[in-house]
DNA sequence: TTCCTAGTTCAGTATATATTGAACGTCTAG
DNA sequence: CTAGACGTTCAATATATACTGAACTAGGAA
C-alpha cells in the first residue's frame, strides 16, 4: 500500500470515529445514537450528500435504522433530501440552515417547561403569594430563557445573512 | 368530608400530577423520570423542604431511587440539603440559584459539541477550505451559542441580584 | 409485462438504564 | 451498650426504546 492511500485510510477511520462520537453525544442528549452518527458523518463525508445505502455501508447500521433516523433528523430540520442528476436514489445532506433547526428545538423544550410551570400556577391560583413564590420564579426563568433564545436565533440568522449571501 | 378538605385533596392531587409531568419532561430530555418528579414536587410542596421519607411517600418511589436522584439533582446544582432545627434527617429543597445550574448544564453540552467539532477540524487540518467548510460552520455555530449563553447567564445573574437582595 | 433496486414499515430482539428491595453502615436516643 | 431510624449502595429486575431483518410497496429499466 502506498503511503498516500495509507494516510487516506487513516483519515477515513478518524472521520468515522468522529461520527461515532456524535452518536455518543446524541445519546447523552436522549436522542438515538444512529441519528447522531448520521449527523456527524454528513459533516465530514465526501461528497457532502450521501444515499441511504452509502450511509448503511459507511456507518454499519441497518437500512431500517437509516430510514427511521434520516426521517427523524429531517423532522428536526437538520437534514434535507436532494436530488442528484442521473441518480435515482434520494441523497441526504446537512441543511444549510440546520443550526436554526437546532435552536428551534431547544426553544420548544424551554417553552414546554414554561407552559408546564404556568399550568402549575393555575392550580395554585388562590394560594398565598409566598406559596406561589417558588413556582413563579421557575416560570419567570423559563420565560426569560424562551425570550432570550428567540432573540439569539434572530441574531444568528442576521449573522448568516451578512456572512454568506448565497445558499 | 367537608368541602374544604375536599378542595385541599383535589389540589394535592393536581400538584402531584404536576410533579408527574415534570417526570415525563425530564424523560424526554434524557434524564431519569424520578429526578423530574422530585424537581417538580419540590416547587409546589408544603413546606418547601422535604425529607427523603416524605418524598418516598408523596411520589410513590423507593428509598433507593430517591437517594440516587436527589444526589443527581444535587450534582447538577438544582437541589441542596438543609438542616432543620430539631430534626435529625436531611431535608431537601430547591436551591435559590438552581436556574444558574440549569444554564450551566446546557452550556456544558454546547461546549462539548464545540470541542468535538474542533477535534474533527484537526483531522481535516491539511484538507482544502471547501472540504472544511461544513465543519467550520458547525464549530462556529456552537462557539457562537457557547459565548452567547454565557452572556445570558451573566444577564440572569444580574437580574436576580437587583431583584431580591436576600437569599 | 416482469425484474430489479430503493425505501419504508413493523414485529421481534437486543440493549441500556432506571428502579426496586435488601443488606449494610452510621448516628442518636435512651 | 443496645435498639432503632435514616440514608446509601448494589445486585437483580423491570421497563423502555433503539435496532435489526424480513416482508412489502413503489417506481424505473429492459
Amino acid at each position: 500500500m502506498n503511503p498516500n492511500t495509507e494516510n487516506e485510510n487513516l483519515r477515513h477511520e478518524s472521520l468515522l470515529a468522529y461520527a461515532e462520537e456524535w452518536g455518543l453525544l446524541f445519546e447523552r442528549w436522549g436522542l438515538p445514537r444512529t441519528a447522531g452518527r448520521i449527523w456527524g458523518w454528513l459533516h465530514v463525508c465526501e461528497p457532502p450528500h450521501q444515499t441511504a445505502g452509502q450511509l448503511v455501508d459507511a456507518l454499519g447500521v441497518s437500512k431500517g435504522s437509516v430510514s427511521t433516523n434520516t426521517r427523524l433528523l429531517e423532522s428536526l430540520g437538520l437534514l434535507e433530501r436532494v436530488g442528484v442528476r442521473g441518480a435515482r436514489q434520494s441523497h441526504y445532506r446537512v441543511r444549510p440552515d440546520a443550526f436554526e433547526g437546532i435552536m428551534r428545538q431547544r426553544i420548544v423544550g424551554v417553552s414546554q417547561a414554561r407552559a408546564l410551570a404556568e399550568r402549575g400556577l393555575g392550580v395554585l391560583e388562590s394560594a398565598s403569594p409566598e406559596r406561589k413564590q417558588r413556582l413563579t420564579a421557575k416560570r419567570d426563568f423559563y420565560a426569560f430563557l424562551e425570550r432570550e433564545m428567540e432573540e439569539l436565533l434572530r441574531h444568528w440568522q442576521g449573522r448568516r445573512e451578512e456572512g454568506t449571501l448565497v445558499d
